[in-house]
DNA sequence: AAGCAACTCAACCGCCGTTCA
DNA sequence: TTGAACGGCGGTTGAGTTGCT
């Protein structure tokens, strides 16, 4: 037995959306909160997929999302994270208060990749609006249409993860894995923050440091194996003596923010002698 | 003013890991 | 244990806008 069906979606609006469902979403949202989007538009009187609603609202109607131009600093910060993380937008997404993953994506595709080639700085590979490799992407979306089954099969896909993590036929592909942070939304409130302490019960979330990153929903990235445990996340860390002793993290500037962002993902993810820059890196944002 | 191309960005699509009955 | 739905993500699309000829 499953779930119960979701909704059809016969009879869903589609495209643009008006100001009176946007009011209608939002009304609702700020009466019961995010979450539950399958039975959010029943309930908020939406004519919409709640995959719709929650794209809605979280790439427009958010409050605490930012308006207008990506500043510098934002930008600098955005070409760095992607040359260490690629395109993953919701993690570079997630270090940009304000910022959403589809704004910086199509900032990235619309500007950066763009300047970046025309300055002869080679980018990772991303997406293309080149008409020729757009055609060929359909052409193999199709092509994947047609050959798998109306429902993907668990069970592949678990072999499949386990051909990824393991020794792989004769070639003896070792894959070790690292566990990057959960992407963090860092909100405004959260750079009042001024090298303050904290114990249980505060307003700073408390971790738990007994689980380990893929149980929390960090993001596994192979070939790499770190103990999470160390790690801090989202600018929080652990006192060297006291497990649950919170700290957070001082703010001084917006630049040295950035500048602290950038360097946690490049420690993290660099490859010689991590081991010991991770033991390490928490002191980094002692004072 | 008209036609066209390039650009922008909100929204959609499909995939995948997780959750749940 | 199974399989369908959910939630989230990255890739892509296309309508609207802007700029150029």
């Amino acid at each position: 037995m499953g779930r119960a069906p979701c909704c059809s979606k016969v009879g869903l609006h589609k495209g643009p959306w008006t100001e009176r469902e946007d009011e209608l979403l939002t009304n609702y949202i700020q009466c019961h909160g995010e979450g539950n989007w399958r039975h959010l538009p029943q309930k908020a009187g939406l004519l919409r997929c709640g995959k719709s609603c929650r794209l809605r609202w979280m790439n427009y109607l958010r409050p605490d999302i930012k308006r207008g131009n990506i500043g510098p600093e934002e930008e600098d910060l955005i070409i760095r994270l992607h040359s260490l993380l690629g395109n993953r937008w919701s993690l570079i997404a997630g270090r940009l208060p304000g910022r959403t993953d589809n704004e910086i994506k199509n900032y990235w595709n619309s500007h950066l990749s763009k300047r970046l080639r025309e300055q002869g700085i080679e980018v990772r590979e991303g997406t293309s609006k080149d008409a020729s490799q757009r055609a060929r992407a359909t052409q193999k979306k199709k092509e994947n249409t047609n050959n798998k089954s109306s429902s993907h099969n668990r069970k592949n896909r678990q072999d499949k993860r386990k051909k990824n993590n393991g020794v792989e036929g004769t070639g003896e592909i070792i894959r070790t894995k690292i566990y990057a942070p959960k992407p963090t939304r860092l909100t405004p409130t959260l750079s009042n923050y001024n090298a303050m302490e904290s114990s249980s019960g505060s307003d700073i979330p408390q971790m738990d440091n007994t689980t380990s990153g893929e149980e929390k929903g960090d993001t596994v990235m192979e070939d790499f194996e770190v103990n999470w445990s160390d790690i801090n996340e989202g600018g929080f860390f652990f006192g060297e003596d006291d497990p649950n002793h919170v700290l957070a993290w001082d703010f001084p500037s917006k630049d040295r923010l950035l500048e602290s962002l950038y360097q946690e993902y490049s420690e993290l993810l660099n490859p010689e002698g991590y081991q010991v820059q991770l033991n390490a890196f928490p002191q980094t944002f002692l004072l």
